[in-house]
DNA sequence: AGATCTATTCTTGTTGAACAATCCATGCTA
DNA sequence: TAGCATGGATTGTTCAACAAGAATAGATCT
Protein backbone atom coordinates (compact mmCIF):
# COMPACT_ATOMS: atom_id res chain seq x y z
CA UNK A 1 0.00 0.00 0.00
CA UNK A 2 1.37 3.90 -0.99
CA UNK A 3 2.60 5.50 2.31
CA UNK A 4 0.86 8.70 1.65
CA UNK A 5 -2.69 6.93 1.09
CA UNK A 6 -2.07 5.38 4.13
CA UNK A 7 -1.50 8.14 6.07
CA UNK A 8 -4.64 10.09 4.71
CA UNK A 9 -6.08 6.71 6.19
CA UNK A 10 -5.21 6.91 9.57
CA UNK A 11 -5.73 10.46 9.89
CA UNK A 12 -9.37 9.93 8.46
CA UNK A 13 -10.11 7.40 10.83
CA UNK A 14 -8.66 9.24 14.07
CA UNK A 15 -10.84 12.40 13.09
CA UNK A 16 -13.86 10.14 12.41
CA UNK A 17 -13.30 8.30 15.64
CA UNK A 18 -13.04 11.61 17.42
CA UNK A 19 -9.42 11.12 18.86
CA UNK A 20 -8.52 14.62 17.21
CA UNK A 21 -11.74 16.74 18.17
CA UNK A 22 -13.24 19.10 15.74
CA UNK A 23 -11.86 22.69 16.26
CA UNK A 24 -8.25 21.16 17.70
CA UNK A 25 -5.13 22.43 15.60
CA UNK A 26 -2.96 19.99 14.27
CA UNK A 27 0.73 20.74 14.97
CA UNK A 28 2.69 19.68 11.41
CA UNK A 29 5.84 19.27 14.08
CA UNK A 30 4.16 17.42 16.69
CA UNK A 31 2.02 14.97 14.28
CA UNK A 32 5.07 14.19 11.59
CA UNK A 33 6.71 12.96 15.19
CA UNK A 34 3.76 10.92 15.92
CA UNK A 35 3.18 9.37 12.56
CA UNK A 36 6.54 9.48 11.80
CA UNK A 37 6.76 10.93 8.55
CA UNK A 38 8.11 14.13 7.55
CA UNK A 39 6.64 17.64 7.74
CA UNK A 40 6.35 17.35 3.63
CA UNK A 41 4.55 14.37 3.27
CA UNK A 42 2.32 15.14 6.77
CA UNK A 43 1.51 18.45 4.49
CA UNK A 44 0.30 16.49 1.14
CA UNK A 45 -1.87 14.21 3.42
CA UNK A 46 -2.83 18.11 5.09
CA UNK A 47 -3.98 18.94 1.47
CA UNK A 48 -6.13 15.89 0.73
CA UNK A 49 -7.84 16.31 3.45
CA UNK A 50 -8.53 19.82 3.53
CA UNK A 51 -10.38 19.16 0.16
CA UNK A 52 -12.36 16.52 1.52
CA UNK A 53 -13.40 19.29 4.34
CA UNK A 54 -12.78 16.98 7.02
CA UNK A 55 -9.44 19.64 7.93
CA UNK A 56 -10.00 23.36 7.83
CA UNK A 57 -6.05 25.15 6.80
CA UNK A 58 -5.86 28.78 7.46
CA UNK A 59 -2.44 29.90 5.67
CA UNK A 60 0.12 30.40 8.42
CA UNK A 61 -2.00 29.57 10.65
CA UNK A 62 -2.09 25.97 10.24
CA UNK A 63 -4.76 23.22 9.91
CA UNK A 64 -7.43 22.35 12.28
CA UNK A 65 -9.89 19.44 12.43
CA UNK A 66 -13.06 20.76 11.31
CA UNK A 67 -15.51 22.31 13.49
CA UNK A 68 -19.10 22.26 11.44
CA UNK A 69 -20.72 25.27 12.70
CA UNK A 70 -24.52 25.59 12.55
CA UNK A 71 -24.56 26.57 8.68
CA UNK A 72 -21.78 24.43 8.12
CA UNK A 73 -24.96 21.15 9.24
CA UNK A 74 -27.49 22.98 7.89
CA UNK A 75 -25.68 23.11 4.98
CA UNK A 76 -24.82 19.55 5.08
CA UNK A 77 -28.22 18.61 5.25
CA UNK A 78 -29.74 20.52 2.36
CA UNK A 79 -26.80 18.84 0.26
CA UNK A 80 -27.97 15.11 1.93
CA UNK A 81 -31.77 16.11 0.86
CA UNK A 82 -30.66 16.64 -2.36
CA UNK A 83 -28.33 13.89 -3.04
CA UNK A 84 -30.14 11.20 -1.29
CA UNK A 85 -33.87 12.15 -2.15
CA UNK A 86 -33.06 12.50 -5.70
CA UNK A 87 -30.81 9.37 -5.94
CA UNK A 88 -33.56 7.13 -3.92
CA UNK A 89 -36.55 8.63 -6.57
CA UNK A 90 -34.72 7.75 -9.56
CA UNK A 91 -33.49 4.71 -8.87
CA UNK A 92 -34.33 1.25 -10.60
CA UNK A 93 -36.66 -1.09 -8.86
CA UNK A 94 -34.26 -4.27 -7.55
CA UNK A 95 -31.31 -2.22 -7.69
CA UNK A 96 -28.26 -4.66 -6.37
CA UNK A 97 -27.12 -2.09 -3.93
CA UNK A 98 -30.60 -2.41 -1.96
CA UNK A 99 -28.91 -5.34 -1.09
CA UNK A 100 -26.11 -3.09 0.94
CA UNK A 101 -29.21 -1.12 2.33
CA UNK A 102 -30.88 -4.65 4.11
CA UNK A 103 -27.59 -5.42 5.48
CA UNK A 104 -26.73 -2.13 7.08
CA UNK A 105 -30.37 -2.37 8.52
CA UNK A 106 -30.41 -5.73 10.17
CA UNK A 107 -26.72 -5.45 11.46
CA UNK A 108 -27.99 -2.29 12.74
CA UNK A 109 -30.82 -4.42 14.61
CA UNK A 110 -28.64 -6.59 15.88
CA UNK A 111 -25.96 -3.75 17.51
CA UNK A 112 -28.71 -1.70 18.61
CA UNK A 113 -30.27 -4.74 20.64
CA UNK A 114 -26.53 -5.24 21.80
CA UNK A 115 -26.43 -1.71 22.76
CA UNK A 116 -23.37 -1.61 21.11
CA UNK A 117 -24.41 2.22 20.20
CA UNK A 118 -20.57 3.22 18.32
CA UNK A 119 -21.41 0.42 16.03
CA UNK A 120 -25.06 1.53 15.18
CA UNK A 121 -23.68 5.13 14.06
CA UNK A 122 -21.35 3.23 11.92
CA UNK A 123 -24.17 1.37 10.00
CA UNK A 124 -26.17 3.93 9.57
CA UNK A 125 -23.51 6.09 7.87
CA UNK A 126 -23.23 2.42 5.54
CA UNK A 127 -26.71 2.62 5.42
CA UNK A 128 -26.89 6.36 3.64
CA UNK A 129 -23.91 4.96 1.63
CA UNK A 130 -25.81 2.33 0.17
CA UNK A 131 -28.84 4.37 -0.60
CA UNK A 132 -26.54 6.99 -3.13
CA UNK A 133 -24.93 3.56 -4.47
CA UNK A 134 -28.31 3.23 -5.91
CA UNK A 135 -26.87 5.66 -8.36
CA UNK A 136 -24.17 3.56 -9.70
CA UNK A 137 -21.94 6.93 -9.48
CA UNK A 138 -18.84 6.59 -8.02
CA UNK A 139 -18.35 10.72 -7.77
CA UNK A 140 -21.34 10.83 -6.17
CA UNK A 141 -20.85 8.55 -4.31
CA UNK A 142 -17.03 9.99 -3.36
CA UNK A 143 -18.48 13.55 -2.74
CA UNK A 144 -21.35 12.23 -0.40
CA UNK A 145 -18.99 10.27 1.66
CA UNK A 146 -17.08 13.40 1.92
CA UNK A 147 -20.09 15.38 3.56
CA UNK A 148 -21.27 12.32 6.04
CA UNK A 149 -17.54 12.47 7.21
CA UNK A 150 -18.14 16.02 7.81
CA UNK A 151 -21.35 15.63 9.59
CA UNK A 152 -19.86 12.45 11.51
CA UNK A 153 -17.47 15.75 12.93
CA UNK A 154 -20.67 17.88 13.73
CA UNK A 155 -21.86 14.78 16.08
CA UNK A 156 -18.57 14.77 17.48
CA UNK A 157 -18.36 18.35 18.35
CA UNK A 158 -21.61 18.55 20.14
CA UNK A 159 -21.24 15.27 20.69
CA UNK A 160 -24.19 13.81 19.54
CA UNK A 161 -23.90 10.73 21.41
CA UNK A 162 -24.48 7.70 18.92
CA UNK A 163 -27.26 6.14 21.26
CA UNK A 164 -29.49 8.92 19.74
CA UNK A 165 -29.38 7.39 16.59
CA UNK A 166 -31.18 4.74 18.45
CA UNK A 167 -34.82 6.05 16.79
CA UNK A 168 -33.29 5.87 13.58
CA UNK A 169 -32.86 2.63 13.20
CA UNK A 170 -36.15 2.00 12.74
CA UNK A 171 -36.28 4.64 10.23
CA UNK A 172 -34.04 3.56 7.90
CA UNK A 173 -36.15 0.29 8.28
CA UNK A 174 -38.94 2.12 6.65
CA UNK A 175 -37.17 3.76 4.25
CA UNK A 176 -35.74 0.77 2.90
CA UNK A 177 -39.56 -1.04 2.87
CA UNK A 178 -40.78 1.99 0.98
CA UNK A 179 -38.29 1.60 -2.12
CA UNK A 180 -38.51 -2.18 -1.60
CA UNK A 181 -42.36 -1.78 -1.81
CA UNK A 182 -43.62 1.42 -2.39
CA UNK A 183 -42.91 3.33 -4.97
CA UNK A 184 -39.72 5.60 -5.19
CA UNK A 185 -41.42 9.01 -4.42
CA UNK A 186 -42.84 6.98 -1.61
CA UNK A 187 -39.06 6.32 -0.49
CA UNK A 188 -38.07 9.78 -1.60
CA UNK A 189 -40.78 11.26 0.86
CA UNK A 190 -39.79 8.85 3.73
CA UNK A 191 -36.36 9.79 3.77
CA UNK A 192 -36.78 13.04 3.68
CA UNK A 193 -38.86 13.64 6.70
CA UNK A 194 -36.09 11.40 8.13
CA UNK A 195 -33.56 13.88 7.39
CA UNK A 196 -35.81 16.85 8.94
CA UNK A 197 -36.34 14.86 11.58
CA UNK A 198 -32.35 14.26 11.91
CA UNK A 199 -31.49 17.66 10.89
CA UNK A 200 -33.22 19.17 13.79
CA UNK A 201 -32.12 16.46 16.29
CA UNK A 202 -28.69 17.71 15.53
CA UNK A 203 -29.34 21.28 15.70
CA UNK A 204 -30.90 21.15 18.90
CA UNK A 205 -28.04 19.44 20.19
CA UNK A 206 -25.82 22.82 18.63
CA UNK A 207 -28.44 24.79 20.81
CA UNK A 208 -28.15 23.06 23.88
CA UNK A 209 -24.23 22.86 23.52
CA UNK A 210 -24.88 26.48 22.97
CA UNK A 211 -22.67 26.27 19.69
CA UNK A 212 -23.19 28.76 17.12
CA UNK B 1 -2.42 35.79 -2.22
CA UNK B 2 -1.09 32.47 -0.68
CA UNK B 3 1.29 30.87 -3.18
CA UNK B 4 0.15 27.84 -3.12
CA UNK B 5 -3.60 28.45 -3.63
CA UNK B 6 -2.32 31.00 -6.64
CA UNK B 7 -0.21 27.56 -7.86
CA UNK B 8 -3.14 25.21 -7.69
CA UNK B 9 -5.18 28.32 -9.46
CA UNK B 10 -2.50 28.30 -12.48
CA UNK B 11 -2.44 24.50 -12.73
CA UNK B 12 -6.37 24.85 -13.20
CA UNK B 13 -6.35 27.30 -15.74
CA UNK B 14 -4.34 25.85 -17.92
CA UNK B 15 -5.71 22.44 -17.30
CA UNK B 16 -9.16 23.83 -18.38
CA UNK B 17 -7.67 26.10 -21.02
CA UNK B 18 -6.65 23.06 -22.77
CA UNK B 19 -2.54 23.98 -22.19
CA UNK B 20 -2.09 20.88 -20.58
CA UNK B 21 -3.75 18.09 -22.96
CA UNK B 22 -6.41 15.45 -21.35
CA UNK B 23 -3.91 12.36 -20.36
CA UNK B 24 -0.41 14.21 -20.73
CA UNK B 25 2.41 13.21 -18.16
CA UNK B 26 2.92 15.84 -15.77
CA UNK B 27 6.74 15.57 -14.66
CA UNK B 28 7.56 17.08 -11.42
CA UNK B 29 10.63 18.01 -12.42
CA UNK B 30 9.54 19.83 -15.58
CA UNK B 31 6.48 21.27 -13.80
CA UNK B 32 8.27 22.48 -11.11
CA UNK B 33 11.17 24.44 -12.96
CA UNK B 34 8.58 25.81 -15.47
CA UNK B 35 6.29 27.77 -12.74
CA UNK B 36 9.53 27.97 -10.39
CA UNK B 37 8.83 25.90 -7.68
CA UNK B 38 9.96 23.34 -5.88
CA UNK B 39 9.04 19.47 -5.77
CA UNK B 40 7.36 19.47 -2.65
CA UNK B 41 5.29 22.42 -3.22
CA UNK B 42 3.61 21.34 -6.61
CA UNK B 43 3.37 18.07 -4.95
CA UNK B 44 1.08 19.44 -2.47
CA UNK B 45 -0.86 21.34 -5.44
CA UNK B 46 -1.19 17.96 -7.34
CA UNK B 47 -3.19 16.46 -4.01
CA UNK B 48 -5.20 19.00 -4.16
CA UNK B 49 -5.83 19.09 -8.08
CA UNK B 50 -5.81 15.51 -7.28
CA UNK B 51 -9.09 15.18 -5.06
CA UNK B 52 -11.24 17.48 -7.41
CA UNK B 53 -10.42 15.04 -10.33
CA UNK B 54 -8.54 16.96 -12.70
CA UNK B 55 -5.53 14.91 -12.80
CA UNK B 56 -4.90 11.10 -12.12
CA UNK B 57 -2.24 10.31 -9.33
CA UNK B 58 -0.64 6.77 -10.24
CA UNK B 59 2.10 5.87 -7.30
CA UNK B 60 5.15 5.80 -8.61
CA UNK B 61 3.93 6.55 -11.95
CA UNK B 62 2.92 10.33 -11.30
CA UNK B 63 0.32 12.50 -12.23
CA UNK B 64 -1.38 13.17 -15.51
CA UNK B 65 -4.12 15.15 -16.34
CA UNK B 66 -7.16 13.76 -16.28
CA UNK B 67 -8.50 11.59 -19.45
CA UNK B 68 -12.27 10.87 -18.68
CA UNK B 69 -13.86 8.05 -20.77
CA UNK B 70 -17.01 7.20 -21.80
CA UNK B 71 -17.77 5.49 -18.29
CA UNK B 72 -16.70 8.40 -16.47
CA UNK B 73 -18.45 10.56 -19.19
CA UNK B 74 -21.52 8.68 -18.36
CA UNK B 75 -20.90 9.14 -14.63
CA UNK B 76 -20.55 13.07 -14.76
CA UNK B 77 -23.73 13.36 -16.30
CA UNK B 78 -25.49 11.26 -13.76
CA UNK B 79 -24.57 13.70 -11.33
CA UNK B 80 -25.13 16.40 -13.67
CA UNK B 81 -28.98 15.19 -13.59
CA UNK B 82 -29.27 14.11 -9.94
CA UNK B 83 -28.02 17.50 -8.22
CA UNK B 84 -28.93 20.13 -11.31
CA UNK B 85 -32.16 18.63 -11.59
CA UNK B 86 -32.99 18.21 -7.59
CA UNK B 87 -31.70 21.77 -7.28
CA UNK B 88 -34.00 23.26 -9.92
CA UNK B 89 -37.12 21.01 -8.88
CA UNK B 90 -36.81 22.21 -5.39
CA UNK B 91 -35.95 25.54 -5.88
CA UNK B 92 -38.02 28.65 -5.12
CA UNK B 93 -39.55 31.41 -6.56
CA UNK B 94 -37.52 34.35 -7.28
CA UNK B 95 -34.20 33.16 -5.94
CA UNK B 96 -31.40 35.74 -6.81
CA UNK B 97 -29.53 33.05 -7.75
CA UNK B 98 -31.47 33.29 -11.10
CA UNK B 99 -30.27 36.50 -11.86
CA UNK B 100 -26.87 35.41 -12.55
CA UNK B 101 -28.89 32.35 -14.58
CA UNK B 102 -30.33 35.39 -16.86
CA UNK B 103 -26.74 37.43 -17.09
CA UNK B 104 -24.95 34.25 -18.23
CA UNK B 105 -27.80 33.44 -20.78
CA UNK B 106 -27.78 36.87 -21.95
CA UNK B 107 -24.02 37.41 -22.64
CA UNK B 108 -23.99 33.49 -24.34
CA UNK B 109 -26.38 34.75 -26.41
CA UNK B 110 -23.98 38.51 -27.44
CA UNK B 111 -21.16 35.91 -27.28
CA UNK B 112 -22.48 33.75 -29.80
CA UNK B 113 -23.88 36.16 -32.49
CA UNK B 114 -19.71 37.51 -32.36
CA UNK B 115 -18.88 33.84 -32.54
CA UNK B 116 -16.55 34.30 -29.70
CA UNK B 117 -17.54 30.26 -29.22
CA UNK B 118 -14.72 29.88 -26.43
CA UNK B 119 -16.45 32.52 -24.45
CA UNK B 120 -19.77 30.88 -24.85
CA UNK B 121 -18.34 27.28 -23.48
CA UNK B 122 -17.54 29.50 -20.34
CA UNK B 123 -20.65 31.26 -20.05
CA UNK B 124 -22.22 27.99 -20.37
CA UNK B 125 -20.82 26.77 -17.41
CA UNK B 126 -21.81 29.84 -15.41
CA UNK B 127 -25.22 28.59 -16.46
CA UNK B 128 -25.27 25.51 -14.77
CA UNK B 129 -23.35 26.95 -11.63
CA UNK B 130 -25.55 29.59 -11.51
CA UNK B 131 -28.20 27.01 -11.68
CA UNK B 132 -26.59 24.71 -8.47
CA UNK B 133 -26.27 28.10 -6.35
CA UNK B 134 -30.37 28.26 -6.27
CA UNK B 135 -29.60 25.53 -4.10
CA UNK B 136 -27.91 28.02 -1.67
CA UNK B 137 -25.30 24.64 -0.76
CA UNK B 138 -21.62 25.93 -0.86
CA UNK B 139 -20.69 22.43 -0.76
CA UNK B 140 -22.98 21.38 -3.29
CA UNK B 141 -21.67 23.98 -5.58
CA UNK B 142 -18.35 23.12 -4.64
CA UNK B 143 -18.66 19.35 -5.71
CA UNK B 144 -20.67 20.04 -8.75
CA UNK B 145 -17.68 22.43 -9.87
CA UNK B 146 -15.54 20.13 -9.41
CA UNK B 147 -17.40 17.57 -12.17
CA UNK B 148 -18.02 20.12 -14.57
CA UNK B 149 -14.27 20.89 -14.78
CA UNK B 150 -13.68 17.87 -15.28
CA UNK B 151 -16.23 17.60 -18.11
CA UNK B 152 -14.14 20.12 -19.24
CA UNK B 153 -11.74 18.08 -19.78
CA UNK B 154 -13.71 15.47 -21.64
CA UNK B 155 -14.76 18.18 -23.84
CA UNK B 156 -10.75 19.15 -24.35
CA UNK B 157 -10.09 15.46 -25.24
CA UNK B 158 -12.13 14.51 -28.27
CA UNK B 159 -12.47 18.31 -29.01
CA UNK B 160 -16.12 19.32 -28.83
CA UNK B 161 -15.12 22.42 -29.94
CA UNK B 162 -16.85 25.13 -28.12
CA UNK B 163 -18.96 25.93 -31.47
CA UNK B 164 -20.58 22.89 -30.97
CA UNK B 165 -22.46 24.74 -27.82
CA UNK B 166 -24.33 27.06 -30.03
CA UNK B 167 -27.59 25.15 -30.44
CA UNK B 168 -27.71 25.35 -26.15
CA UNK B 169 -27.55 28.60 -25.31
CA UNK B 170 -31.31 28.46 -26.41
CA UNK B 171 -31.94 25.04 -24.01
CA UNK B 172 -30.41 27.46 -21.26
CA UNK B 173 -33.05 29.76 -22.22
CA UNK B 174 -36.04 27.08 -22.42
CA UNK B 175 -34.59 26.24 -18.67
CA UNK B 176 -34.67 29.90 -17.58
CA UNK B 177 -37.57 30.54 -18.72
CA UNK B 178 -39.24 27.60 -17.84
CA UNK B 179 -38.21 28.37 -14.18
CA UNK B 180 -39.55 32.12 -14.16
CA UNK B 181 -42.48 30.84 -16.02
CA UNK B 182 -43.52 27.89 -15.37
CA UNK B 183 -43.31 25.40 -12.61
CA UNK B 184 -40.04 24.06 -11.21
CA UNK B 185 -41.19 20.47 -12.15
CA UNK B 186 -41.16 22.14 -15.66
CA UNK B 187 -37.99 23.63 -15.46
CA UNK B 188 -36.51 20.25 -14.28
CA UNK B 189 -38.17 18.62 -16.84
CA UNK B 190 -36.85 20.68 -19.64
CA UNK B 191 -33.06 20.85 -18.21
CA UNK B 192 -33.54 16.99 -17.73
CA UNK B 193 -34.28 16.73 -21.48
CA UNK B 194 -31.01 19.13 -22.10
CA UNK B 195 -28.89 17.24 -20.43
CA UNK B 196 -29.91 13.55 -22.24
CA UNK B 197 -29.24 15.47 -25.38
CA UNK B 198 -26.11 16.73 -24.21
CA UNK B 199 -24.73 13.46 -23.00
CA UNK B 200 -25.78 12.10 -26.35
CA UNK B 201 -24.05 15.03 -28.31
CA UNK B 202 -20.17 14.23 -25.99
CA UNK B 203 -21.05 10.38 -26.62
CA UNK B 204 -21.37 10.65 -30.50
CA UNK B 205 -18.15 12.78 -30.53
CA UNK B 206 -16.42 10.12 -28.49
CA UNK B 207 -17.34 7.06 -30.61
CA UNK B 208 -16.51 9.16 -33.26
CA UNK B 209 -12.98 9.52 -32.38
CA UNK B 210 -13.04 6.04 -31.37
CA UNK B 211 -12.13 6.70 -28.03
CA UNK B 212 -13.11 4.39 -24.90
C1' DA C 1 -5.68 49.78 34.90
C1' DG C 2 -6.31 49.67 30.09
C1' DA C 3 -4.86 50.27 25.51
C1' DT C 4 -1.31 50.39 22.10
C1' DC C 5 2.98 49.59 20.14
C1' DT C 6 7.14 46.68 19.72
C1' DA C 7 10.33 42.97 19.98
C1' DT C 8 10.82 38.29 20.48
C1' DT C 9 9.42 33.74 19.52
C1' DC C 10 6.94 30.18 17.40
C1' DT C 11 4.71 28.07 13.45
C1' DT C 12 4.04 27.60 8.85
C1' DG C 13 5.69 28.18 3.81
C1' DT C 14 9.13 26.91 0.73
C1' DT C 15 13.40 25.42 -0.97
C1' DG C 16 17.36 22.38 -2.42
C1' DA C 17 19.82 18.41 -2.00
C1' DA C 18 20.03 13.82 -1.06
C1' DC C 19 18.79 9.00 -1.09
C1' DA C 20 15.47 5.00 -1.44
C1' DA C 21 11.92 2.72 -4.01
C1' DT C 22 9.81 1.78 -8.10
C1' DC C 23 9.01 1.82 -12.87
C1' DC C 24 10.52 1.66 -17.75
C1' DA C 25 13.22 0.75 -21.73
C1' DT C 26 17.06 -1.54 -23.54
C1' DG C 27 19.42 -5.31 -24.85
C1' DC C 28 20.74 -10.04 -23.69
C1' DT C 29 19.84 -14.93 -23.25
C1' DA C 30 17.62 -19.13 -24.10
C1' DT D 1 9.91 -14.74 -29.68
C1' DA D 2 9.47 -14.90 -24.74
C1' DG D 3 11.47 -14.13 -20.73
C1' DC D 4 14.94 -11.90 -17.96
C1' DA D 5 18.77 -9.02 -16.18
C1' DT D 6 20.50 -4.22 -16.14
C1' DG D 7 20.79 0.76 -16.18
C1' DG D 8 18.52 5.04 -16.33
C1' DA D 9 14.82 7.91 -15.18
C1' DT D 10 10.99 9.33 -12.14
C1' DT D 11 8.64 9.38 -8.05
C1' DG D 12 8.50 8.93 -2.76
C1' DT D 13 10.39 10.68 1.27
C1' DT D 14 13.46 12.80 4.37
C1' DC D 15 16.25 16.44 6.31
C1' DA D 16 18.06 20.91 7.29
C1' DA D 17 17.73 25.49 6.47
C1' DC D 18 15.74 29.91 5.89
C1' DA D 19 11.86 33.25 4.79
C1' DA D 20 7.41 34.98 6.08
C1' DG D 21 3.65 35.59 8.70
C1' DA D 22 1.22 35.20 13.26
C1' DA D 23 1.05 35.04 18.27
C1' DT D 24 2.85 36.18 22.66
C1' DA D 25 4.87 38.87 26.13
C1' DG D 26 6.74 43.08 27.57
C1' DA D 27 7.30 47.96 27.52
C1' DT D 28 5.33 52.40 26.95
C1' DC D 29 1.84 55.81 27.15
C1' DT D 30 -2.56 57.84 28.62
Amino acid sequence: MNHESSLVNQLTDRLIAGELRPGARLSEAALAKEFDVSRNTLREAFRVLGEQGLVNHIPHRGVSVASPNTSDVIDIYRVRRHIECSVLENAPKNHPGAEGMRRAVEAAHTAAAADDWLRVGTLNMSFHNAVVSLSDSSRLMRSFGNVLAELRLAFLKVEVLDFLHAPFVERNQEVLDAYLNESPREAAATLGAYLGDSERQVLGAYARAGQA
